[in-house]
DNA sequence: TTGAAAGCGTTACCAT
DNA sequence: ATGGTAACGCTTTCAA
């Protein structure tokens, strides 16, 4: 091997050759074609009549070489993409809300989108946009973990975003708004409980971090409920958390606890029993998002059941959306909270 | 103000205009420099110095102009992404594994990867391949939800991939493999019982279509070990179907029930007392996961505990065999299970 | 210190 | 029925 005119490239100095990726022109080749030809015949374009042979040629081509399309590059041509970007924090929210996120994903890739997870936590509303918008998406769907600013909004659709949709208690100006008021969870327990005679209400506020974007309206939700008093109570989703909490009930005056989700009501209402506390007698107990253990418990859980959209609902929605983002950005209102009255209370 | 050159552009007419997305060319010509000290500039590049007011005048111009780079344009120059592929399905497998999927997204993202979550629910390996393949990602790592042949991870590679990395009970040559083979924890359950002198074990399958990867290993090691009979029994999530299977259970003629993990477990053991069978007196109950709700239930619930590999470390096995992909494709051992003795066996 | 130009892999128009 | 070619937005030599 002599010295030419271009230095002997270094096969990528640490390790071997990394093995050039086969391309249409490669394709083109092999099949003895344009490029042209190929995309038309690996496209199945009507708009050109390919023949037989030379159909098959290029398939065959294509095959042998393991040939498969880049993405980047086929949408920097179109100039625009599929993808649809779903930010997501690390909270791990419960068994209901990854459901509902699983079959999302799922819709939307029946509508031929991309789904991107990305996620953000840490990032402020303006890192977080301008690193969604190099990803050029044709669509956000923010579940509310990260807050949002109108400037973001346009960031993203200046970087050709078709639509900016956001799932959460309050609409954010220029992005359809889908509203999911975890208040109204708050509201629908604090009525039940009131209902129910109680008049001094705990209401479990999770110390663990990222759920105070549900926990707070919940709350808050709980507060406005006339004929009740409220008193936030920290308590982590731990067993020594909520025998703590079970052992100073006592001295709080209370005669009922709202507590956050079922899972958290589940803990507080073993540790209550384990300090001879009787349920419902002594102390009403109330979860929310109606999960299945919550039945299992005895006596079984009052809760709030949460109608979440489906997931297709949603990916309708939002494939809506792109295709007419000249429609007034709209609001549609999501969440249906109701009391689902058992034993606990 | 009067009228210039250009036309007084129309504040948004309702549809038709997409309003072109900035490019690198409309920040140099708003800054008066050229495309390439534009590049420079916001990338900070070593290489060149370029002087501080032009540095700015480029910065305000990108501001001004709210100029975000376009990431496929990018990679497709650069010949790479940084695109971690994370195909998923639809099964919502519980807490620890969400928890975890989070986690690792998030040690990725720190790592300067960008996750793609694929749902590929439905798909067939070879689709499932070509389909990832086109996003050229530097790694891929399955879960194990998709069945990988050898032929597909070479279609990856041939796209570029630097690491395929599979996750499950067994390697798939030319893939990176993170052993965790379920099985561990089939057998972990059943010694526990046995040693407990119980012989004729039932072990709960889900009828939940998509737990079969998690399932089947657990019956098999169940079944792998000496001095226990195994009988399979279908269970879906559901009250009814745990009642069911307990009103049936007497005629099973069997002393223990291995179900699949906790929460089928304390489905299963709520309906037993419904029927009056006493745990562990008549029949002895061992879940799996070790879930923080097993602990609620009185008996208190047996389960064996899964060591999942953290985030961290998984990022850290994912970037190692980016960088050195030409290391032997190596085999980690991840999983491991321990039997955790409470009241229910 | 800055600019001109090539090229990454595709597709779509316009010739042939 | 096919092929040539330009263009998408970006980075990066090379030259000035």
């Amino acid at each position: 091997m002599s010295q030419s005119s271009k230095p002997p490239k270094p096969p990528t100095p640490p390790s071997p050759s990394p093995a050039p990726v086969p391309t249409s022109a490669d394709v083109a080749r092999l099949a003895g074609v344009s490029r042209a030809t190929v995309s038309y015949v690996l496209n199945n374009a009507e708009a050109v009549r390919i023949s037989e042979p030379t159909r098959r040629k290029v398939r065959e081509a294509a095959e042998e070489l393991g040939y498969v399309p880049h993405a980047a590059a086929r949408s920097l041509r179109a100039g625009h993409t599929r993808i649809v970007l779903l930010p997501t924090s690390h909270v791990p929210i419960g068994p209901l809300y990854s459901t509902f996120l699983n079959e999302l994903q799922w819709a939307l890739r029946g509508l031929d989108y991309t789904v991107v997870q990305y996620g953000s936590l840490g990032l402020t509303g303006d890192e977080a946009a301008r690193a969604w918008a190099e990803l050029r998406p044709v669509a956000v769907l923010s579940l509310g973990e990260i807050a949002l600013s109108a400037h973001n909004v346009a960031t993203l659709k200046r970087a050709g975003a078709r639509a900016v949709l956001t799932m959460g208690p309050q609409a954010v100006p220029g992005a359809h708004a889908l509203l999911m008021d975890q208040a109204e969870v708050g509201a629908r327990a604090a009525e039940h409980l009131v209902e129910r005679g109680r008049r001094r209400i705990g209401v479990v506020v999770p110390e663990e971090e990222g759920l105070g974007l549900f926990s707070t309206p919940r709350l808050e939700g709980a507060r406005s409920v006339a004929g009740a008093e409220i008193v936030a109570l920290r308590m982590a989703y731990s067993e020594e958390s909520a025998a703590e909490l079970a052992q100073r009930w006592g001295s709080l005056g209370l005669d009922a606890a709202f507590a956050y989700n079922d899972e958290y009501a589940m803990l507080l209402m073993r540790a209550f029993q384990d300090v001879g506390l009787r349920v419902p007698e002594d102390v009403a107990v109330m979860g929310a998002d109606d999960l299945l253990i919550g039945r299992l418990l005895r006596p079984r859980l009052s809760t709030v059941q949460i109608e979440m959209p489906t997931g297709e609902r949603l990916a309708a929605l939002v494939d809506e959306a792109v295709r007419e983002p000249a429609a007034a950005v709209r609001r549609h209102d999501l969440m249906a909270a109701v009391a689902v009255p058992r034993d606990s209370t």
